[in-house]
DNA sequence: TGCCGGATGACAGGTTCCCGACAGCTTCGG
DNA sequence: CCGAAGCTGTCGGGAACCTGTCATCCGGCA
């Protein structure tokens, strides 16, 4: 899962960028809005967490283009508290939810699992292939009864191939989707998930499908 | 995937031309608006991206004519960065999407992606050809309920037949729209893969007809 | 029968993928 | 602050597979 936090204050990026990343999400951090304005035309995300109080830039502006350029991902708004009608404006302009500052860290986690539960269209939040369970609320991973404990990069790579299931993944979305930008994912790297996961799975019989030149497959 | 560009400046309309077959679509090019109008009423597309500023023609006017015949394909619209209000009567008419010129290849791939995507979400994609089954979205052939897995040449090739299925296709236009720009294709090594599609086609009763001289056929 | 376009087997690169080995990095317990 | 354990990603050899040329064969047509 992807999220863009864009947030002036540096602090609060920090702590935000560092909750989320303990679920297990790739998170990037952006602190203005020109800049925010460029990544979200030129990559995709699962949410975006934005602070409406930008410098020099209204954070409401960027959420219209946004959605005019036909983006889907979730978006949960920041903003102060006697800032009502921003709120309200910013539902309208389709954001999915707000919460007002300050906030804990914990009631953000929240919010976050339930937009991402929503976004995904996951019925039940466990999803079972073969033997394999995938909670993807409890962010937990079981195979034949047994827990699973998958490292984080492959936990984010099942979690994509499980929401992508019959459909063939290329491997350069597998990296979008696992990278933040000051890391780039090689394809070679990619494999090597591939094939860490395959033995982890082989036990249960379930196999990720090479599809050559386009990418992998799991199988629904 | 069928895309027409629709673009009068001969080298910006083979940059775009190659950027979206390396994608592995089938591109057609057009410099002119009469004719753009002419395919347009005869054939089907999935995407066209139009210049606005055709020589002799305005591109409002096809695209106005286009959506009211009913033509269902995304739209992106090419334009200079000055002409805004062109862009918004393009969009009023049934655009789905414009770039402002100059922009970068990159970017178009993305639009591109971006329309495509959301097109798919409103169409069923999957294509059946007796005993065949192609989802060109899912980039997915199954053959009598089992998935075919086919060489990328061979995936092409079959999605140019059956875009064009009971029109004769000739060897040129197989090799033009199979070649990226760095090699070219002999017309020996089109036999070549109508000779390998067949044989894997064969068990399900399909077949690609030879017309000497002309070209190949794939019976709808 | 001879010609010519097409079909196809064989083969030689070339590409893509797989995965073992290894080293840098992070985390965590003491 | 150190060391152990686990995670992450690079390298590279080898396997599997794809691609396109050559050569040969086939079959329609004059």
């Amino acid at each position: 899962m992807r999220i863009l936090v864009v947030e002036d204050n540096a602090a609060l990026a920090d702590g935000i960028s560092s909750a989320l990343t303990r679920m297990e999400m790739a998170v990037d951090v952006v602190g203005d809005g020109t800049e925010a304005d460029v990544i979200l035309r030129t990559q995709e995300f699962n949410l975006i967490v934005m602070d409406l109080n930008l410098p020099g830039y209204d954070g409401l502006d960027i959420l219209k283009r946004y959605r005019q350029n036909g983006g889907k991902a979730q978006v949960l708004i920041l903003t102060a508290r006697d800032t009502l009608n921003d709120r309200v404006k910013g539902l309208d302009l389709g954001a999915d939810d707000y919460l007002t500052k300050p906030f804990d860290l914990v009631e953000l986690e929240a919010r976050v699992r339930a937009l991402l539960r929503r976004q995904s269209g996951f019925k039940s939040p466990e999803i079972a292939i073969g033997a394999l369970i995938f909670d993807s609320v409890a962010r937990r991973v079981s195979l034949m009864g047994e827990p699973l404990d998958l490292p984080r990069r492959e936990f984010c790579l099942l979690e994509l191939l499980i929401s992508r299931a019959g459909q063939v993944v290329s491997k350069e979305q597998i990296a979008d989707s696992l990278a933040n930008f000051d890391q780039d994912i090689s394809p070679n790297a990619v494999e090597l998930y591939i094939s860490r996961l395959r033995k982890r799975l082989a036990a249960a019989n379930i196999s990720i499908k090479t599809v050559r030149g386009l990418g992998y497959l799991l199988e629904k």
